[in-house]
DNA sequence: TTACTGATTGATATCAGGTATCATTGAATG
DNA sequence: CATTCAATGATACCTGATATCAATCAGTAA
């Protein structure tokens, strides 16, 4: 009945290494979470990762979950209904365009809205130290598929 | 036991008639919501506004506050904890500069935030329908509060 | 290898914010 | 007034998440 530490994906790994070098442990429950992520190609929620990871508490799935958004390597994404998803984050700061169609995101990086924002706020003497931005509209396929008129 | 229908402030009659211009009834528990929400300077929640008003149901509570922010009079706000509250709107579409340490959150009117994201987004032939976006920061006075070294 | 110890886990309870149901009430209209 | 349907509120329920806490296990030291 002894479970067997098995090999995850690389990318699994790495998140796992990152994890450990915040002082983490590894466990069995925190690789499987980790190797459902690493799968995923798209922003997932907590439920549905619970569903498919039956053996690991729910407890477990979030603390997992939080623990990645705190380190980096998982953003949140706010969906235009309020829901909020989670997804695989590869880059620092970063944005996404929501297709509100499909459900898909692409992510947004070096805009220039820092900046942008830093100016129009320091106008009114407010100093910003961070901000929350979601683009929703319709990605290419999906203006694609039926704009042919 | 006849509930008066009192008169309540005139912004708080001015939402009201926004309200019966677009077919919803002048009721008592609106009025009553309608009217406690036309007193509040800051950003507040649903629970907040309940427990001001418990002779309110509580599904009318938020009932009403959803229909005010499909009208428009009311908007929501994303704290950086995650939390939503709601706010008087008085204008169109703007965001928030939310002060981080005292709370208040000021109106960004005017910015050209839109343009930025349409041409942006554009260059990825993604069609933008939409956006959220909230301003975290330090006002003003609270700089100055902490500033003077 | 084994012993130790605190981090981690998962069952459970609890919470916050919000929606669905539905019998009852009451605002608007004529 | 009488009618009628929008609106209400009690209740149950739901999603997403956190608090508790005894049991377990990963990492380290012996
Ligand atoms: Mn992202
Ligand atoms: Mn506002
Ligand atoms: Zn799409
Ligand atoms: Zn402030």
């Amino acid at each position: 009945m002894t479970m067997v530490r098995k090999r995850g994906s690389p990318l699994a790994e790495q998140l796992l290494e990152t994890l450990e070098d915040r002082g983490y442990r590894d466990t069995l429950p925190r690789r499987a979470v980790v190797q459902a992520i690493a799968e995923r190609e798209r922003h997932f929620t907590a439920e549905e990762l619970h569903e498919q990871l039956p053996s690991v508490g729910r407890a477990t799935i979030f603390r997992s979950l939080k623990l990645l958004v705190e380190s980096g390597m998982l953003c949140r994404v706010l969906l235009e209904d309020g829901n909020l998803h989670y997804q695989l984050s590869h880059r620092g700061h970063h944005h996404h365009l929501l297709c509100v169609q499909c459900g898909n995101s692409e992510d947004l990086v070096g805009c220039d809205i820092e900046d942008q924002l830093r100016q129009v706020a320091a106008a009114r003497r407010f100093q910003v130290s961070g901000h929350w931005l979601e683009v929703y509209g319709r990605c290419q396929s999906c203006q694609a598929l039926q704009q042919p008129a």
